[in-house]
RNA sequence: GGCGGCAUAGCCAAGUGGUAAGGCAGAGGACUGCAAAUCCUUUAUCCCCAGUUCAAAUCUGGGUGCCGCCUCCA
């Protein structure tokens, strides 16, 4: 497996710190609003390389945090006129409808920053111990020019940053570089003791603190959107690696942004669509599919056509799979022809070139399109006479590579007896043909939602 | 000013030295009572210029255009 490492910006090998294990950390929402398709690209991507991973044998623990505190939250719950712990409440569930219906599958631990402010306490008094952090008044601020790496993830030097810097010089501050690990409580703000006064963390400090809580000093893999490399990133190694004097974590994976007409999509710029927007037009399926069409770390634009694309194109992997679920279950057992051997013998390619795709830095694009050559196989085998057998290793096959993407999650169902008859009249009057009867029935079961396809192997129903 | 990314058909997109995957849309054809699904065929001076090489979308240099980070942000 390679993975491109943002902090030796090359692809490199994977080597787990423990063998047979991933520990990987990735930085979740601050739920004080629904997500948008911009956070959802690090949720969907990094699940599939959870998924991957995991079927490769690898014991994979995933966490992924919820920042329940920070400014945001503050101003949006004051907005609310709620409390910051009830506006955490709702988002988090909120989270957790889209994230389901985007089949994100749940961290292994999803820890809330409120509830470690003690470890956070303590961590932030290792940093002060080492010498690298300073009280300012009820403040408490990481002394970037006390640790030698800062600026090693994004490639910066701590002089490039400052002289680029936009950041007025907070008076407390000692450079201008230095960020806060505790802020001391204004009024009409929630806050928590601490040795410096009430207060509350900073944001970087949670990362910092629940990884290492979870998941060991060293961790495998961070992963985050590209956004994050600095300052958010730069700042955990400094305050992690500044207390554990060990790397924090052994490969940074970043995913580029969604852009809407080729500009960044984010909240302060408010050219966002919240999934839950999306949701009310489109299965959230359609959108897995969408991000998981072009390479994480490339930039992609996101627009209701591109979706629609993403929408066919997932309409013919369901179509593929229904097609076979409706041969296994019409083809004869038979003794299996030279073709059927041939056929049977080639399958195993489509996922060898699939693990190739993925193993070469997860590219899903690449892996996508692999799944739908054999796609074209198994539509083209359907008319090859095979048995019941070697339709259901294409199944498995196709289900076993679209799973490892998240994708074809649905299941058809059954239909209701009433349905059904009205089928079985309608072969009786096409058989008969009587056209007119035929078609009126398939125009009625339409408007019920059912489409049928007059195939060469017979009738098929699907639901639109 | 510093750091970084991108440029492949109408749209989307893979491809890091050997002569352009895949999806969507369009056109033509096959199959079909019709429709749908499916299959076949079809659409690319790989942003420009120069260089290296037997060979370049891929490497090097120089342009051009677009974007991002250096402030909260996935």
């Amino acid at each position: 497996m390679k993975l491109y490492n943002t902090m030796t910006k090359r692809k490199e090998e994977f080597i787990p710190l423990h063998e047979g294990e991933v520990r990987m950390y990735s930085c979740g929402p601050t739920v004080y609003d629904y997500f948008h398709i911009g956070n959802a690209r690090p949720f969907i991507i990094f699940d599939v390389f959870r998924r991957y991973m995991e079927y490769k044998g690898y014991k994979v623990t995933f966490v992924q945090n919820f920042t329940d505190i920070d400014d945001k939250m503050i101003q949006r719950a004051n907005e609310e006129e709620i409390t910051v712990k009830e506006l955490a409440d709702r988002f988090i569930e909120e989270y957790f409808k889209d994230a389901d219906g985007l089949y994100i599958r749940r961290a292994d631990y999803h820890p809330k920053a409120t509830e470690h402010i003690d470890d956070m306490i303590a961590f932030i008094q290792k940093l002060i111990e080492k010498g690298l952090a300073y009280q300012a008044g009820n403040d408490v601020y990481f002394d970037t020019n006390a640790f030698k790496d800062y600026g090693k993830l994004s490639g910066q030097s701590l002089e490039d940053l400052e002289i680029g810097a936009r950041i007025e010089i907070g008076k407390a501050k000692r450079n201008p570089m230095d960020f806060a690990l505790w802020k001391g409580q204004k009024p009409g703000e929630p806050a928590w003791d601490s040795p410096w006064g009430p207060g509350r963390p900073g944001w970087h400090i949670e990362c910092s603190v629940m990884a290492n809580k979870y998941l060991g000093e060293t961790i495998d893999i961070h992963s985050g959107g590209q956004d994050l490399i600095f300052p958010h990133h730069e700042n955990e190694i400094a305050q992690s690696e500044g207390v554990n004097e060990k790397p924090f974590a052994r490969y940074w994976l970043h995913n580029g942004y969604i852009n809407i007409d080729n500009r960044k999509m984010s909240k302060s710029l408010g050219n966002f669509f919240t999934i839950r927007d999306i949701s009310a037009e489109f299965d959230l399926e359609v959108v897995r599919l969408f991000m998981l069409s072009s390479h994480y770390r490339n930039p992609i634009n996101f627009s209701r056509e591109l979706l629609e694309q993403a929408e066919a194109a997932l309409e013919r992997l369901y179509n593929a799979r229904d097609n076979l679920e409706y041969l296994i279950s019409n083809a004869e057992d038979k003794a299996p022809s030279d073709e059927e051997r041939e056929f049977l013998e080639k399958l195993p390619e489509f996922t060898a070139d699939f693990e190739r795709a993925m193993e070469d830095d997860i590219n899903t694009a690449d892996a996508l399109g692999v799944i739908f050559e054999l796609v074209r196989e198994i539509n083209t085998s359907a008319d090859k006479g095979l048995s019941a057998n070697a339709h259901q290793a294409s199944l498995e096959t196709l289900n076993k590579l679209t799973g490892l993407l998240g994708l074809l999650n649905k299941q058809k169902g059954k239909l209701d007896e009433e349905i059904e008859a009205l089928i079985q009249e309608r072969e009786k009057a096409r058989a008969e043909k009587n056209w007119a009867l035929a078609d009126k029935i398939r125009d009625d079961l339409k408007k019920e939602g059912i489409i049928l396809e007059d195939t060469p192997q017979g009738v098929r129903w699907k639901r639109v």
